[in-house]
DNA sequence: AATTTGATTACACACGTGTTCATAATCCTC
DNA sequence: GAGGATTATGAACACGTGTGTAATCAAATT
């Protein structure tokens, strides 16, 4: 229906292998014929059909995406920076989202295989092996961002939950704090147990303990659990002075139930998060937290797709693994200061 | 490279034209002949080539989405919406973001086209000229979400600002407020002037009135404006006793001010926002706000692109006015109350 | 002047699928 | 039992592009 090369072909005399090579820039065709047939196209409102294109190198220059829900707040920056880097290097973006339903998750690989898309990154906490093993015939490479399940065989790009971990405790020591205590999330799974190492780890290098009792956990992710999680701290002899929580929601949570006991924070007790979401800048008092790169995530992500789209392409044995592991940065607001005086 | 419908037709002993006509489910291929097809087919693990169909069918089955940054807490969810009716219906989509660039907005247009998208959402408040003349001649249908240009000649999904915000204000004169004052934000165009239209309709038909001096226009849409603009408001005589702020964020700012001026929210002043962001549950106290039907939004917007994409194909007139306006609802939370006793 | 060289361009085919038309096989009807 | 109606399949071509090879032509070389 649209234009086509032949159409442009006879309108300049030539044949449509000429106006091919003429248009992609091949030095091959004399200058001023190129010229003329650029300008021919112009006019004509050329739109190069990337199906046809597609079809015949077998290469679509579209990567798939695929998440749980678009509009979650971790995924969708990191969205923007797989998108940003894609779009710089002329690449697509095929997006599905999969509800967290196995059923959905199956067919959209089938849509984007159909596709023939060039590669597929996958930003989910769960699962890689039935992803790995409708892709392995097509040959299209796979990237995982932020997966928990440590598919050893996958390219990946991580967050460094444990440094970070580490980095706020240590944040927490340095303003002075000695009985720190830990609420984690009983469904984070792997998660959460790198944070909790970290905590962890930092204690024992700083010559502190942190006993069984000063370490909760949370039922799930919501507030209600981090208030709820607070408790069981409220009733020790030794009170924590400094909370490190597994998610800023939690430390939300955490520090209504200190307030509603009549606690001030952060003078009577230092409450920190982890994630950075929108809301931590907002609350009272704004939360110390710590900010993962999402962006940079998602941005990393495209861009090992990219190398490994390249060397596949130049045959190169792409054997070797790829694992990137980012590190955030700790954002210290209102809510940790020294521990009150004995 | 991947197995073909010319390999299932080699070893099944019959002609490819037979293979294709077996795996669409044509009735005229024999019951027998079609069952061992689609076991031989299913056996290869085939896959077949969107690719190559989009080629001869000129029908891609993908909608092009266009937004302006994925991750725009709104937007993301509209996201969703459309995500979710698209995978109903079988088909992809293709998702660029134009991050407020004109050129880059062009540039990702002409890459959709060339992926022959059948047809075209953007989400976005600005423009759709140079989307509608790019898109011209591609007969691709264009929807446009919530876009404020007002284009008459465009399908489009909007929400019904006029009403939400008559839905507001008719809330707090219901409380008992007499006294209503309304902070706009300057930088919102049409958006704004809607609310502040529904809000004075509302007071008129209470038989309440709306002086000047009670209805300013926060700079822009920032916490700070918000608190900035309830100055003016407390200088006043006869204080307001109720604020309508165009948008969660300037009411979160102003609840801020009245409260560091020593004022409690509800019970001196009560304060509602719009729009409903993830903030505006946990802030102190929980915002009584307008919640815009994102997901709605965009779950029609992509409705209405299968409509058109039927109709098109059914070459019925499409010339019918496609426009389509959806009403949220006021959620209720603790920042309204009635008014303070006199 | 004949041949070689180099530069351009045309021809033919391929990618994987769908579609139209013709053909072969089967069945029914008189 | 012959002719037509019906059914199932195959052959040929098309979609729009890219690529390898042959062909044409002018200029340069011997």
């Amino acid at each position: 229906m649209s234009v086509t090369i032949k159409h442009i072909a006879q309108r300049a005399g030539v044949s449509h292998p000429t106006v091919s090579r003429a248009l992609r820039g091949d030095p091959i065709v004399a200058a001023e014929t190129a010229a003329r047939i650029q300008r021919i196209a112009a006019d004509l409102g050329y739109v190069p059909s990337a199906t046809a294109r597609s079809l015949k190198t077998s290469r679509s220059h579209v990567i798939g995406v695929i998440v749980n829900r678009i509009s979650d707040p971790f995924y969708s920056e990191v969205l923007d920076g797989i998108q940003d880097a894609l779009y710089s290097a002329h690449y697509s973006l095929f997006l599905a989202s999969t509800d967290h339903d196995l059923a959905r998750e199956k067919a959209v690989v089938r849509a984007m295989l159909e596709r023939r898309i060039d590669g597929l990154i996958v930003c989910s906490l769960f699962v890689t092996p039935p992803y790995r093993s409708e892709l392995g015939a097509s040959g299209a490479p796979l990237v995982v961002v932020h997966n928990r399940s440590r598919d050893p065989n996958a390219d990946a790009i991580y967050h460094d939950d444990y440094a970070g971990s580490r980095q706020m405790t240590r944040h927490l020591i340095d303003l002075g704090h000695e009985r720190l205590a830990f609420i984690g999330s009983a469904r984070a799974g792997v998660e959460s147990e790198d944070r909790l190492a970290g905590f962890r780890d930092e204690i024992n290098a700083a010559g502190l303990t942190a006993p069984p009792e000063r370490i909760v956990q949370a039922a799930n992710g919501e507030l209600a659990s981090g208030s709820a999680a607070v408790e069981s701290l409220l009733r020790l002899s030794h009170r924590p002075t400094a909370l490190v929580c597994f998610s800023d929601m939690l430390a939300i949570g955490a520090i209504r139930r200190l307030q509603q006991a009549g606690y001030a924070v952060p003078a009577d007790c230092s409450v920190v998060g982890f994630d950075d979401i929108v809301l931590a800048k907002f609350v009272n008092p704004p939360l110390t937290t710590f900010n993962q790169p999402k962006y940079a995530l998602g941005q990393q992500a495209a861009q090992m797709m990219l190398r490994l789209l390249s060397a596949k392409q130049r045959k190169e044995n792409g054997d070797q693994q790829n694992r990137i592991t980012l590190r955030g940065e700790i954002l210290v607001r209102a809510s940790s200061a020294p521990p009150p005086a004995e």
